[in-house]
DNA sequence: GTCCGATTTAATTAAATGATTAAATCGACC
DNA sequence: GGTCGATTTAATCATTTAATTAAATCGGAC
């Protein structure tokens, strides 16, 4: 009947025989995801975000549990190997702490919700936490946290005979590195109510945080 | 039919028609809330856990979601009046610090899940972090916020100009002191995955922080 | 014994939601 | 021109879930 109107010219509607269609779903659905949760998300509400409809999501991803995992692995990939690999590098130490909070504070910067969204899924799957460590990283996950540590260790002990650096065990040092850069965005809605900030404020709230942090960390290594 | 059973005898289920069965509702929703978000929780797994039947429920609450509000606000006033008032409190800077690690720690190791419960809700119902704030203290969020910074401002900015402190903005301090403190917590699963605790590891882990953690802050506020 | 609130039983309603299908369309490539 | 994969349309199915009701029960207070 009225099913005239502008259905069939689909202007706003790329084409996009091209592949980059389920790209487009998987988008629309870490959005949501983001700002939902995958529990709180709605099918509904990812597809017509990505401008398609459920047959189409249902023709790439069968169900939202594959959809909901394959947007967490893509969001974990974004954030974990980049502190793995600083943090796992040979560079001095003092060097990765510099680095590990200009890349986390640079990278957040652009996607906040990510810390929220992924602290949030783990929290309510626990057991993806492995699972994910693995698939960044290729190996079992005790094993890359024991391999960080090791090296870790090497670096802080040679300081610490140096009489450069007190003693700190591996894993309070880089627990207290990560807390220090994740946490403002995991906390972002509460800060900002308590702190008085909007976006721009929280902004430049971290942008001080990118020149402090890191000299404030290095403080308390100090013997 | 097959109603007989062990339905009419109700040994298991204390007959508690004290004023209890409200607080055993609230209680089951707070543990499940806790451990599947407000969105993954059905109503039935918390009448269940409470044991009563979905129409008590109904006659205490009405809807899910006034239930979560209330779990959620419970949970908040168990969490936020100790930071807020040891941090606003006339005690020595360098006391608030200690009180602020043992308090949360303590606390914290008992109800290790509320840190990602809250932070979860939060993400999605940024719009509680304002009314949780008013609720818990009874003022404008931000004043509270302003308060607390302007109370560390006075003490900081004395021990810098005694050449005691490196300057730092005291909403940094606060954030960052907030920040080792439930980090570890909200992050738990990931930890435990990466490091390769178990609870009890965990437990040792956090034990050490409650020894190590403030020594570790009150270096890096050194001059 | 009766009244009353707490609680249960049992059912039902209403809506939302995810999953799924069949058939049509459209564009590209051969 | 025909084939094929991508995509849409439209509709339906099945299930879950929250919400809600009416009526019965139960225990204590009076």
């Amino acid at each position: 009947m009225i099913k005239s109107t502008s259905q069939r010219k689909g202007p706003p509607r790329p084409p996009a025989p091209d592949g980059q269609t389920e790209q487009r779903i998987l988008d629309a659905a870490h959005a949501v995801f983001m700002r939902s949760g995958t529990a709180g998300a709605r099918t509904q509400e990812i597809t017509k975000e990505a401008g398609v409809n459920p047959a189409l999501l249902h023709y790439y991803f069968r169900t939202k549990e594959r959809l909901a995992e394959a947007v967490f692995r893509r969001a974990a990939c974004q954030l974990l190997p980049a502190v793995i690999g600083i943090l796992a590098s040979d560079a001095e130490l003092e060097e990765k702490v510099e680095q590990v909070v200009q890349t986390e504070l640079q990278h957040l910067s652009k996607t906040p919700y990510l810390p929220g969204y992924i602290l949030s899924e783990l929290a309510h799957h626990p057991e993806r936490a492995g699972q994910l460590v693995s698939a960044v990283t290729g190996m079992v996950p005790a094993e890359i946290g024991a391999r960080i540590s090791a090296v870790l260790r090497k670096q802080i002990n040679a300081r610490v005979r140096a009489g450069r650096m007190h003693p700190i065990e591996p894993e309070q040092f880089a627990v207290n590195l990560l807390a220090m850069c994740v946490f403002p965005f995991a906390a972002r809605p509460m800060l900002m109510a308590m702190l008085g900030f909007d976006k721009a404020g929280f902004d430049t709230f971290i942008e001080r945080r990118r020149r402090e942090l890191a000299p404030f960390f290095l403080r308390a290594l100090r013997p």
